[in-house]
DNA sequence: TTTATAAATGACATCGGTTACATCAAGGTA
DNA sequence: TACCTTGATGTAACCGATGTCATTTATAAA
């Protein structure tokens, strides 16, 4: 591999006339130029960026904590962050942590060994973020999706109890009384919010909460199907339910099917982020669309403009959301409280 | 950010020493590395990996081609790779490249400016990857998933005409003749080695193959249900469809059922891939499992023999299949051809 | 022509580690 | 005691670029 000496050499002028010649070539001039830029081609230089990183102390290089990259929604963020990382010439590292904190605590350290300049993370609340914000530390981090309970960091995020709040209007609307939630995990967040815009509403048109219709799921398709089993099992089974992600209410569309219920007209089906399956159920599903990629890019985005100093005080940016009405979701039974 | 030269001044001893001190601990007195030891604590030194990666000249990065993270099939795959690259050290360069091949070469570069090790792509046939091997460029490159024509480099594959072969098979056993097939973009080696499968099994068969049941599609949804609805529309409509991967498989089904037929009474679907929805999709698809988690790792393992120098002649490993047998096929209609 | 000024270029230190080589002290052997 | 070996540590070159500062060359003004 041929270094900036050989050219120089080759073109009989200085290392740093050659460099010169590449980052500010107004400084340099033309016959110099074309004699180096000659020089470059003949010998096929490449510059050694890991040393203009290690030299500058920039890697423009950022790390990305994401749970689990399998997760249809978080591909979709992915794919934005990536597309708004190119553009601005940064590298994304990406961490499938699977939710472990040890491989978090690990990516993490890759700021701090100088191999990246920040870190966006999906996942709220994790233990080392926490020490990370409280020790002070100056680790550049922006959190997408679920947001950081106390504590000061860039965010973006979705209104979730809004869009909840919104969903479980939909269902009132439609008459439905029992409206059940298949929610994620109780420390997360987003759960948190969701389930607060969820009686939010049902509060506001003067229906009483029944603990028993919220059902805990882990976000995959296994437990929307479990726990909508597990509802419909119930003495006074819901006749709507409204799940946390679209994998879930996927999985509780086909536990209703098999027991040969009817949707929607025995039980409607909602979801939340309107993944592309969202559209191609049996019936399409009724859900919350989120702009994910925009998640991505926003994350990037505001991560970059913290690096070089260009953001003041930790800002929250909350993206819209849209309830997206398909066949999933119709008029609750007649004859049923 | 304290560096090695802090800790040996604190430790009182020389900066070769704490380099010791930390890599070789055996070539240290006990006694100065607990000195040094305790200087790195109480300065918090952190090692510049930027620094080591530059003088050493190994990044241990490496550069993954993604065409669509978005894509449930190679999340997985991502997966896959994040994890043995983690296990040995390594951290992924994501690239979504969209198919774009301005997008790739920039990504490539990365390899060329010293930014990356290694390469992997998922996407075959892609131009410059062609160029880069025909210049005897000496990039180390693995390619998964799809087979690169005409280019010796090591690649981890399925071997898709045999599980093609074997889908058709199952479908022919089943009693089905007219068997369509929703495949794939035609320059995809990927989609030529499965309808080669199925069309060797269909004239093993002795099922005349009939161009009209051929039909494109890109591998999404939307085109799935599109070619479903083409083929329904056919004068002697296909009594089976195998479609290429699960995506449009799900589709199709949708396509299906609007043209108000069941499924597998009326019509069988297969799909390929076994992405975790096709277990949920109505009726349960009939599939290809890919064991697409290992495809990564093994990408990912192959790569880092590569460049550590471990590997001879570019192998092709060829990983297992599995045909999944769901709901979504059964016997051919009677009746009917 | 001389001088002041601007433009172009070169020499060299620098970033933060690693490592080959030199040095030195301690211990063992003849 | 002299000599050699071994182990522990220090000195300094090095990786490949950038950027400061000094120096040379070209240009314009007097």
């Amino acid at each position: 591999m041929s270094n900036i000496r050989d050219v120089a050499q080759l073109a009989g002028v200085s290392v740093a006339t050659v460099s010169r010649a590449l980052q500010q070539p107004d400084l340099v001039s033309l016959k110099t130029r074309t004699k180096v830029l000659t020089a470059v081609k003949q010998v096929g230089y490449k510059p050694n960026l890991m040393a203009v990183k290690f030299r500058s102390g920039k890697t423009r290089n950022l790390v990305v904590l994401v749970p689990t990259v399998a997760n249809v929604f978080f591909a979709r963020v992915i794919s934005g962050m990536q597309q708004a990382a190119h553009d601005k010439g940064y590298s994304l590292l990406l961490c499938n942590t699977l939710a472990d904190e040890e491989m978090e605590q690990s990516y993490a350290r890759m700021v701090h060994t100088s191999q990246a300049d920040g870190l966006i993370q999906l996942r709220a609340n994790n233990p080392f973020a926490q020490l990370e914000m409280k020790a002070g530390s100056v680790l550049p981090m922006v959190n997408a999706c679920e947001v950081l309970d106390r504590i000061a960091c860039p965010t973006v995020l979705l209104d979730n109890k809004a869009a909840a709040c919104a969903m479980t209007e939909h269902l009132l609307e439609l008459g439905h009384k029992r409206i059940a939630m298949i929610k994620g995990p109780a420390r997360s967040p987003l759960t948190r919010d969701r389930v607060a815009g969820y009686r939010d509403a049902l509060s506001a048109a003067d229906v009483a909460f029944d603990e028993s219709l919220l059902c805990p799921g882990d976000f995959t398709l296994q437990s929307g199907h479990k726990a909508a089993t597990e509802l419909l099992a119930l003495p006074n089974p819901p006749t709507a339910m409204f799940c946390e992600n679209d994998e879930m209410a996927i999985g509780a569309i086909q536990g209703i099917k098999q027991a040969g219920l009817n949707i929607p007209g025995d039980i409607s089906v909602a979801g939340f982020d309107d993944i592309s399956f969202a559209a191609f159920t049996d019936p399409p599903l009724t859900t919350i669309a989120q702009p994910a990629e925009e998640f991505g890019s926003t994350a990037v985005t505001l991560l970059i403009d913290l690096i070089e100093g260009r953001l003041g005080k930790a800002p929250k940016v909350i993206l819209p959301f849209d309830l997206i009405q398909r066949a999933s979701t119709g008029p609750a039974p007649a004859g049923l409280s």
